[in-house]
DNA sequence: CTTTCCAGAATTGAATGCAAACCTGTATAC
DNA sequence: GTATACAGGTTTGCATTCAATTCTGGAAAG
């Protein structure tokens, strides 16, 4: 019946995390939380430690476990790694990556990833991220792809706040031009395509989180299940 | 008395896991572990756990855990990433670092870093890590140079391995050549010396891999502590 | 000789308990 | 009114404990 706890519990902290049910920087309470996740606190911070590790949450000695508060250096930071991350993937994918791998890529994208309408944000947002993760692997790095995975992890909210406030930016072009890219090998097309891509997300973020970054964790949490209208 | 053990002991982990006394692969015994480091299981678990997310331990549940194994793919993979998060920290540098800061950076060099004689092989990587290091600080991003942190980690022993196998190579002019670049504040080229730079030590290494991954292990470990001899 | 099975030993998984550290609020001094 | 000190309650840190799982070696079958 028990089946690997500390594993479940480190998904639903990660989740509970990644979509702020813990608030930034609060406190948390070990024997509250074991008692919601129904674990003792020893596999619970098992997990916890696992999370500290990935800056998901602090830690500091005699006072517990906090959950990590992002700053707009922090995130201004992620999203720059990912940036060059994702450049250096698409480079890499050009070179590396076998015809057929880039057609499945290339078919998902335009099976699963073109309309987003009717999509919630955290959907659209999931998409946006399985497409640049595809490439990620088609770079055929995977330390790339996990690191990169890391990444998206932490700035995943901030990417459904800011999208929920915001007017909705569809990449629906801008990945087509990235797919098409790649597939022709073009590597400079590829990566500065993709570059230019994130970095209009990364302005949209950092308007968003000029515009109140505290505020801003409260006001989205209802936004991000309401569905994506049609298309402008 | 007691300090905060948790860290304490990942630390000591983390040096045992990164100089290879925990061999790759090894199954790691808690009861004996615990005993050798004067703990309980608990901390000892907890510390693993962290380690397990940074990828230095793996974790198969009801089995425990297992030092992790690096792979010719693995290590290659590091390096690789290791060149793209660097030559993009160069960037970086070039463009936001501040004059003092890189003359800094340039005196710490000289002061340090040129001369290798007479250091050991860790004393040796150390310093060309500190280097390094010292560029991604310049990049302004602290995620960068996190992750670089972490990267470094991971490779550090077969650094080691490969500099006291093989002929001891170098660094001094391909630094100063870099440091030169910054401060005329050449992104270009200050990323590309650098670039080219990690390649020709990961060619050492994926030599050194090559040759043999698994004697590497156990021939190295003498080796690491002899001091280098003059210089060529 | 190789494979399969099983019992006993060893090891991990997780709850519990207790000591130590920390936090909170109230009372006192200034 | 502000600052400080302290007592009580709360929370963390970690050792201990026991159940559940996995591993080991040897016997039996093919």
């Amino acid at each position: 019946m028990a089946g690997p706890r500390v594993d479940e519990i480190y998904d639903q902290l990660k989740a509970m995390a990644v979509s702020f049910q813990l608030r930034p920087g609060d406190r948390l309470n070990e024997v509250a939380l074991s008692k919601q996740l129904g674990v003792s606190r020893t596999p619970l911070r098992e997990a916890l430690n696992r999370l500290v590790a990935e800056r998901l949450f602090d830690f500091r000695p005699g006072q517990g476990f906090f959950c990590r508060p992002l700053d707009a250096q922090g995130i201004f930071d992620l999203f720059e790694l990912r940036q060059i991350i994702e450049m250096a993937a698409a480079r890499a994918a050009c070179e590396k990556a076998s015809d057929d791998d880039l057609q499945a890529l290339h078919d998902e994208l335009y099976a699963t990833g073109i309309d987003i309408t009717g999509l919630t944000v955290a959907e659209a947002v999931s998409r946006d991220e399985a497409f640049h993760l595809g490439i990620a692997r088609l770079s055929g790095n995977a330390e790339l792809m996990q690191t990169l995975n890391r990444i998206n992890e932490r700035i995943r909210y901030i990417r459904w706040i800011s999208m929920s406030l915001g007017r909705v930016q569809r990449s629906k072009d801008e990945h087509k031009q990235v797919m098409q890219a790649l597939m022709s090998r073009n590597a400079d097309e590829a990566s500065n395509i993709l570059g230019g891509h994130i970095v209009k997300r990364m302005d949209q973020v950092q308007e968003a989180v000029r515009h109140g970054i505290s505020n801003i964790y409260m006001d989205g949490s209802d936004e991000i299940s309401t569905r994506i209208i049609e298309e402008a």
